[in-house]
DNA sequence: CATTTATATAACCTTTTAGTTTTATAACTT
DNA sequence: AAGTTATAAAACTAAAAGGTTATATAAATG
């Protein structure tokens, strides 16, 4: 693991489907490891590593309810991720930008065409 | 790789700090595999290989111009990562907010505290 | 056409990842 | 104290990741 920055383990730990969809899950409220293992096929140890790899990124944190470790949802890692976006954040803008543009040219074009073609009728 | 959704491949491609730092360079421009590969202490068919990761994970495209290759980053993975936060974006919000709060409460806090000194001085 | 320059591919090695089954631990229940 | 429930740890396996060196390809240049 030895992640050197946070982010490494951020990604990593996101890079898997089972991982976010535990997340998603969490979302909804704390979950012990049997209810979040619950929908999918893959052993209780097999989730086990799955909390622990989400764990040791920061993404979630345990505590303790008798018997059962409810796991909860930790926001600063996400909100690392989306800082780390910024700096890229510029790039789709500008591209929903251009776009915009287009669909308004478009559209122009489009009444200017009806326009034509309702004095030629 | 074999990556389900895109997502997988996404995310994957940025636990890597080598890839992180090669797109962060592309943002100034597009570079040619020797340039991208200049900063690093590994070969160039290291830096090959996380090219193409990232060209699978569909972050950049390459071109040609004589013998290169030029890199240049594509902004729609990232923008897809910017949506999949959006799930979570309320979390670091509601921290924030609470942390904003907590500040407020305690410059008021320091005003009484200088008034009441000041009254009984 | 031989050489150089830029990049990709192949073959290999080591470490990590993601899963398995089996076993241990911890806390509650009877 | 014995059994049950919830979770973790151990030991193993297979595949993938990230690196290496050596070699091949592609395009320009002398």
């Amino acid at each position: 693991m030895l992640s050197t920055s946070g982010l490494d383990a951020t990604f990593a730990a996101l890079a898997d489907p089972t991982r976010r969809a535990i997340l998603a899950r969490l979302l909804e409220g704390e979950a012990s490891v049997l209810e979040l293992a619950e929908p999918f096929a893959m052993s209780q140890p097999a989730v086990s590593k799955h909390l622990k790899v989400l764990e040791n990124a920061g993404l979630i944190t345990r505590g303790r309810d008798a018997q059962r470790r409810p796991c909860r949802i930790e926001v600063e890692p996400l909100s690392q991720v989306n800082h780390w976006l910024d700096r890229y954040r510029t790039l789709w803008e500008a591209k929903f930008q251009r776009l915009d543009t287009l669909l308004e040219e478009l559209k122009d074009e489009e009444k200017a065409m009806k326009a034509e073609g309702g004095n030629e009728a």
